[in-house]
DNA sequence: AGACAATTATTGTCCGACAACCGGAGTGTG
DNA sequence: CACACTCCGGTTGTCGGACAATAATTGTCT
């Protein structure tokens, strides 16, 4: 019996947005590169209302942005751009960690960063960096709020927009792991502040780390 | 000279979209009510694709919700749906009061909450509750980060949407000024867990005042 | 009544068209 | 040479129409 839910269900407009937003975690595209609509449509064998529709979802994802009769770009994150990313990444992974600190299941959050350490060990950059990139999102899913995990999520595709265009691997990936397991200690042993205190000391660290790379580039 | 900033620069598409904003803010579409395309197109005069892209901008702002193959229909939020964007709020607005009573210029808020209570005084219901919105709004704004604004936004705009499809008038609009009075004098005092405690407590009153209103309605 | 077929309404996608608009190349003028 | 103007090609924004795919509805038969 084959499994009915298999079958690809989904429109073309958002198979043609999977791609594009493939090619832009890929680094296939540069910031600032314009994105052409009659090109797009011919390269994917869609008409251009269907590429159009597609930049409208990208665009409204901040992966993309569109700039009136002028079209639409791959977006191009400034330095102060990025600071904001960390900084609200701050303030809802910190919510998450307080709820973590304080009684919340940290089951998802022990298995994201078990997957990260294992990656980080075989030397697997991608699986490493999407492991990574759970685990902090399963901080902010800490909280049960579907709507806040969007947000971050969102924050979070920004932030690989921009990690793209730059180097991607991470030479000190085993203290990376150690960061994020002295986290996971600090809430398992509900000490909120210094819980707290030791996200805030990472993703600061992290938010100068990626500046410099993508300044530097 | 005429301000050459005034003269209308937007898109057909833009436009489309706002008018329907303003129909479902308004609560001339009820939750759940779908929205036809070629109905649409005709009662505004534009063409189904431009239609069809306004609708792809609201639906990217939770205002509608599509169903593939099935069509574009008003969101309809359910009690947990209230829920979770008071508590997302209270993510967001609590890290904008922090802000605000450690240091933060409080001159935006404190100009919200007199046109609040402006209106409240002269039984104004559209410019109080913008003004009511606005000061919540400003709150975030504190933090000085503009997609933590745009993410309070958004949840705003879901709230309005549930808003708008029960009776608006808030009968005691003076004792919601006083609480929002209250919240920012404890925020001038400099007294972060006192004004975090009151903002939590007000929120949770309006989330039940909502829930209860929708649910009755 | 319930399973099944036929009908209809609506969306998803394509195509072609054209005006509006932007940026740049060329042109003229001081 | 600097500047303003005009023209032009490429691109977007919007339109209208077309048709297949899908879902909802109605009708039919057992």
């Amino acid at each position: 019996m084959v499994d009915l839910r298999a079958i690809d269900r989904s429109s073309t407009t958002d198979r043609v947005a999977g791609a594009l937003r493939e090619m832009l975690f890929a680094g296939d595209l540069s910031p600032g590169e314009p994105l052409r609509e009659v090109s797009l449509a011919e390269g994917f064998g869609v008409a251009r209302s269907t590429v159009r529709e597609a930049l409208q979802v990208l665009s409204g994802e901040g992966l993309v942005t569109r700039y009136p009769n002028r079209g639409v770009v791959v977006t191009e994150l400034s330095e102060h751009d990025i600071g904001e990313i960390f900084e609200a990444r701050l303030v809802l992974e910190s919510a998450g960690v307080r709820a973590g600190a304080t009684g919340a299941d940290l089951t998802p959050v022990a298995a994201a960063l078990a997957t990260y350490a294992e990656a980080a060990q075989a030397d697997d950059q991608v699986v490493a960096t999407h492991a990574h990139l759970e685990f902090h999102t399963s901080l902010v899913a800490l909280l049960g709020n579907a709507r806040l995990v969007a947000g971050a999520d969102v924050l979070t595709a920004d932030l690989r927009l921009a990690l793209a265009s730059v180097e991607r691997a991470r030479r000190n990936a085993r203290s990376q792991v150690a960061d994020h397991r002295r986290l996971l200690t600090l809430m398992r042993s509900g000490d909120p502040d210094s819980a707290l205190a030791e996200l805030e000391r990472h993703l600061r660290a992290a938010a100068v780390s990626v500046t410099e790379r993508v300044v530097g580039a």
